[in-house]
DNA sequence: AACATGACGCGTC
DNA sequence: GGACGCGCCATGT
């Protein structure tokens, strides 16, 4: 908002870890509060790369269908979808309630959490 | 330099 | 819902 003070990518981990267990986000709406509007791509991309250290909870974050992302039967998948229920939120087939488990971010976080 | 590849998103049919 | 097409762009070949 007021400088690049950091890199894209720390900025998408950074609000990756502001969404609260028990709660999901999308791709799209991480670039979009990272401040890279229709990066969503990059959103997986820094996910992947992500330094094992920050103890990120990429598992939160899904596709804007409300589906994770890792085809079925994929150790990923598998694992993705046991730690989203260890968090007691309710996955079938892979799908997850974004209106349930959706995080809305308030305004406050916005302001005292995202400035860059 | 040129082309392919994604843990994506959105509109359209 | 599913299947395309297109936009996106850093990386890898």
């Amino acid at each position: 908002m007021y400088q690049q003070a950091t890199s894209p990518m720390a900025r998408i981990w950074h609000v990756v870890s502001l969404i609260p267990s028990g709660q999901v986000s999308t791709y799209g709406k991480i670039a979009d509060l990272a401040g890279l509007p229709g990066r969503a791509r990059y959103v997986s991309r820094a996910l992947k790369l992500a330094p094992t250290h920050l103890n990120l909870s990429w598992y939160r974050v899904i596709n804007s269908q409300g589906k994770i992302s890792f085809p079925e039967n994929t150790a990923n998948f598998i694992e993705q979808v046991q730690l989203l229920r260890s968090e007691n939120i309710k996955v079938n087939r892979g799908r997850i309630d974004l209106s349930i488990y959706g995080w809305q971010p308030d305004l406050t976080t916005l302001m005292f959490e995202l400035t860059y």
